[in-house]
DNA sequence: TGGTTACCGGAAAGCCCTTGCCCGCCTGCT
DNA sequence: AGCAGGCGGGCAAGGGCTTTCCGGTAACCA
């Protein structure tokens, strides 16, 4: 690899020189060595060392963002709106998945303090545990006393700017639709008992369900990962100790897609004999059969409003929090209760 | 950010002893002493300074990784197998979108290079682009020659190793089967032309048709973008230019996806009046009604594949291929042409 | 013509860490 | 008692780049 010092040396100038011609530095300098150095870096295909450069200008210019995991699509689309963000900022962005993994995530957060991000970007659920939050407070508290800025979506402690979407709310307008449609028997499969994500919408289920005098058993609860299958396990677990149910809410897409597929595959009509709903509102929700009724979370913009916090310093290491309504998408996938 | 040196200076040591005490080096060290640098390193939260210590190992840590948009389902696939095996190497991986634009591409090679990345991964299609192909190739052999690795995943040319899908046989497979169904004329809803992933589909679909006497009219291939979107678009365009259609052959999962949502608009009953096809065999392909009938790539491991000959300096800088085979996928979008 | 100013280029001091090398000191042997 | 041999620790030289400060030249003014 070509180094400033062989690109100087070539163009017959100093390295000095040489740096501040190739990073168009505001000292004046004369044309012709310009274009000299300018073609022994073309010859020599010349690239800064990063690493040298953000060593010797103590600048970062890095993002790190931590996720769940890209490729869920709930995550690949706040990540959409964070990189567009980072992009017009010309930023570069560093993504780290945790796979749920509160261990791993802590681990994450030293790691991009090493490698100096500008700032960093936490996606997705909290976790209900007292250490790791306590853990986690404090590196990001040193992580900022340190110069960095953090950025949160979708939890609420720590220190740092948040994008708060409201699960509860969310969850109280699925089971306020649900009510009204006269569903009584109401089944749900519910996310990781550890995320906040999961207690969150299930709190606003709950308000909807004690609004109207009624209350929602344990045994209607079934607890699976957010994934399609587990959500097609889950479904015939409740439906198994409870036939009578007339409606399953998901807290997510995906497992209100394993719902659907579980009950087609059962030969039960939905939503003739059972309603089923969803949450998040993903990109397929609109194409499943029967289309799916969810609750819209504006992930991307969740997102690039959480990297437009995290980059713009103002009020920094502030908490700024911004809330972000959740909204009912009606489709077909939720009908009347039969009689 | 605490340093080494104060480090250092707190539990009363060098900076070289408490270097080599952080990060295990095998020089031995009295236990009172490593015990006092770790105290020192537990108080000040002291994390080494990646970059610093990057240029002084000389090593190169990180894993460069340029896709088309990782938030598109079939990128985020490739990713998952890509992460995988980089973690379990405990690499970091930096991921960077391309969205489809060759000059971007370009300049994420630059950046990842300068960024000293000890392989560069590309995923996704080439392009039909003489000037930009020899550009690309150009950098990645300087990459390579400064001792970086490079891997492609689904295009042929360049430096470094390669994993290809057989796209040109899935095509064919796709082909075959509309065939043998009895379809005659088929719509073909391809990518972008720029794409040689479009191009290889494309050319296997052909040889099916010329294999059987027919021919693919230019008049019954519409050109999308692979989303949804572009997808249905184009279903219209071809369903008005030739109402006779009995099969759609989409490029892709997403598009058919879209093709079929337009059909359900019109009223179309697929698969009795129009069959539908797709590609990649998205997760979402069995969820949709009916159900996708497409052709398996193993994207997940495809992207482990790669990220193995990455890591796997043997052979170094080799030309090695592996070839992916592509596999057809019987649901229920594709059925019998009607009489 | 002498002196001032402006301007351009280079020398060198870091940025933070690793590591080869050297140097004391203690141990153990003869 | 004397010496070799370890062992544990520190010194200092980088690694590639930026940037401050300084010096030399040329242009300009009086």
């Amino acid at each position: 690899m070509a180094t400033l010092a062989e690109v100087a040396k070539r163009a017959g100038v100093s390295p000095a020189t040489a740096s501040r011609i190739i990073n168009g530095s505001p000292k004046p300098v004369t044309e012709a060595l310009r274009e000299r150095v300018l073609a022994a870096v073309e010859e020599l295909q010349y690239v800064p060392h990063a690493h040298a450069q953000s060593l010797a200008r103590a600048n970062r210019s890095a993002i790190g963002v931590i996720v769940h995991d890209v490729s869920d699509p709930y995550f690949a689309e706040i990540t959409r709106g964070l990189q567009r963000v980072a992009t017009e900022h010309g930023r570069l962005v560093i993504i780290c998945n945790s796979y749920r993994d509160p261990a791993r995530e802590l681990e994450y957060v030293e790691l991009l303090r090493a490698h100096q991000v500008a700032a960093l970007v936490l996606a997705g659920s909290g976790y209900h545990d007292e250490d790791f939050t306590r853990a986690l407070t404090g590196k990001l508290q040193v992580y900022e006393q340190g110069g960095g800025r953090v950025a949160v979506i979708g939890r609420h402690q720590h220190a740092g700017d948040a994008v708060v979407p409201d699960n509860e709310m969310g969850g109280y307008l699925i089971g306020a639709e649900l009510y009204a449609r006269g569903h009584d028997r109401i089944g749900v499969i519910a996310g990781p008992k550890l995320l906040t994500t999961t207690t969150d919408r299930l709190t606003g289920l709950r308000r909807a369900a004690r609004e109207r005098g009624r209350t929602l058993p344990a045994r209607r609860i079934a607890y699976a990962d957010f994934t399609r299958d587990s959500g097609a396990a889950a479904a015939a677990a409740l439906l198994d100790a409870e036939p009578g149910l007339t409606a399953i809410a998901a807290l997510n897409d995906s497992m209100a897609i394993g719902a659907l597929a579980l009950l087609r595959s059962r030969g039960v009509d939905v939503p003739g004999q059972v309603s089923v709903t969803g949450f998040d509102d993903m990109p397929v929700a609109r194409d499943v059969t029967p289309a799916l009724t969810t609750v819209r979370l504006p992930l991307a913009e969740m997102g690039a409003r959480a990297m437009t916090l995290a980059l713009d310093g103002v009020g920094g290491g502030g908490n700024r929090i911004e809330e972000v309504g959740a909204e009912l998408v009606l489709r077909d996938s939720a009908g009347p209760a039969p009689r």
